[in-house]
DNA sequence: AATGTAATTCGTAATGATTATGATTTGAGG
DNA sequence: CCTCAAATCATAATCATTACGAATTACATT
């Protein structure tokens, strides 16, 4: 995923381009692949717009999620985000909880249920896993 | 894990038995292996006991998940808690995003896993499904 | 049963993340 | 350059969670 790309995507369905998306979109391609909740979105987008409220910030995250540009989990009591990886197909992640970045898992535990769940309707699954990188160490 | 079983072990480590305490724990016992978040322990509590207020019931919570007694998940933005179950070793659990209700997962996909993690200290991990159990559908 | 003391609760307020709203501005097609 | 929906801005409201001083309570000990 990259900018131009997710711009387009949101270009087709009618959503405009502006400075502030844009920006956002440019925090994440600088994040390296990592986690990042809103605030630090909101203190580094500051930088160039001192005026952006939560408000956009929150608007532009969830667009973005629903147009699966972004991905998102809940860490710690606060949603976070990153660039939707589509390089190899569905996965998981193992999750630096010091500085948010992740490394692919390969294998996706639904892949290895015998368990039946017969009569249970299933939505959604997660899997992660956390720790230090390497980096953090 | 049952009520007297819990409030024993609260007992050892000096924690006093206390009315509000035990009707806690009488609620989540009630809940059939449910997870369920701490305003609906609130609501319940108030019934009998009108001048309860968030303080104790969040102060309870978090000391019976450090006592093991109860264990908890981050669900849609909200911490949720269940009785522990210790009947069997370590697992997960299917969740209905309905009602709350589990369903004990054989299988820990750590165990599956042939992925080298090395130079990454592993602390924790999450494996949920998510989806309606029977009586929801 | 009365006392001492730490644990606990109560009442209420503060915090922090997230969501909402009305007025204003802006991007992009015609 | 006009129009208009999309987007932003400024600000307030909401909701879960945490905090805190004062009052109460459990319970071991006298």
């Amino acid at each position: 995923m990259n900018i131009e790309k997710a711009i387009n995507k949101l270009k087709e369905k009618g959503y405009k381009r502006t400075k502030q998306r844009e920006r956002i979109l440019e925090i994440f391609a600088e994040q390296d692949q990592g986690y990042i909740p809103a605030k630090v979105i909101l203190k580094e987008i500051q930088k160039d717009f001192p005026g952006v409220s939560y408000d956009t910030i929150y608007r532009n995250l969830y667009l973005l999620a629903d147009e699966h540009v972004l991905e998102s989990t809940e860490l710690e009591g606060e949603k976070h985000f990153r660039f939707h990886c589509d390089t190899h197909g569905h996965h998981h992640h193992f999750i630096c909880t010091a500085c948010g970045k992740t490394k692919a898992l390969e294998f996706c535990p639904m892949d290895k249920i015998s368990q039946s769940l017969d009569g249970y309707a299933v939505d959604d699954h997660k899997f992660e896993i956390y720790g230090k990188c390497p980096g953090c160490l």
